[in-house]
DNA sequence: GAATAGATTGTCT
DNA sequence: GACAATCTATTCT
């Protein structure tokens, strides 16, 4: 199913704005919940926005796939345990952040990661931070002479599909990083609106080998057949 | 299209 | 010192 594309002004409507009792429930609600809501960042660079279409639950301490595990409470994973609607940032391979909502009561360090969005708002905005991100980590390009790679090339040439597909990406186009750390959705400048949404399906998360039984858990919601999901999901149920 | 290696850095053992 | 809720480019098929 094919939704309609949001325009603008119905992506930065105030009324669609959703109010902080919505992240106050189950982080597995929480994490089908969210997709198909529109996330949107307002920076001095300008406006960009994008609505959700995967999401992964995360729930310590019992979960051994999250940060939180066994109650792992450190500056690192803080921000987990700052109750529903709290930010929660993290870099990983020392090269991608991710963007994560928290789910639980405070102190209860459950968190929802956002692995895909649609982009909507700010395309050039996004595509702009991601061709610089590309090109700083492209290995010995020189100050001087940086050229897009092939695949950047490719990227573009067919569409704009390798924006957001995937939680490193979208913090990059979307411009998400540490500064973000342990802020509360809902501000002036990052809050998320009510969208729409097709149908959801789920599966097992992502790259999570190392957490035994709990890898299993099929806690990743993605929207069906929405073009811009980071991995082909293998659907159960 | 699938598989693989390398980048790069904060965090924990 | 190991390694991670990833991304990119290369090297295959």
């Amino acid at each position: 199913m094919t939704l309609e594309r949001m325009t603008a002004d119905v992506v930065l409507d105030p009324a669609r704005r959703v109010d902080p009792t919505f992240f106050a429930r189950p982080v597995v609600s929480l994490a089908r919940a969210l997709v198909g809501t529109l996330l949107i960042h307002r920076s001095d660079a300008g406006i960009t926005a994008g609505r959700i279409v995967e999401t992964e639950a995360y729930r310590g301490p019992r979960d051994l796939a999250a940060h939180s595990r066994g109650g792992l409470r450190t500056q690192r994973t803080e921000a987990m345990f700052g109750g529903a609607g709290t930010v929660y940032m993290f870099l990983l391979y020392g090269t991608s952040w991710a963007f994560n909502i928290v789910a639980g009561e405070i102190g209860e360090p459950h968190a929802v990661l956002v692995r895909a969005l649609e982009p909507l708002v700010g395309l050039e905005l996004m595509s702009e931070r991601r061709r610089a991100n590309t090109m700083l980590r492209r290995p010995n390009a020189s100050m001087e002479a940086r050229e897009p790679g092939p695949r950047a090339i490719r990227a573009s040439a067919k569409n704009a599909w390798s924006l957001t597909n995937g939680p490193g990406k979208l913090c990059q186009a979307m411009g998400l990083d540490r500064t973000h750390y342990g802020a509360t959705l809902g501000g002036p400048n990052l809050y998320l609106a009510h969208g729409t949404v097709g149908r959801i399906g789920r599966s097992p998360r992502i790259n999570i080998d190392y957490a035994g039984d709990w890898a299993q858990k099929p806690w990743r919601f993605v929207e069906l057949g929405n073009p811009w999901l980071s991995v082909k999901p293998r659907i159960r149920r």
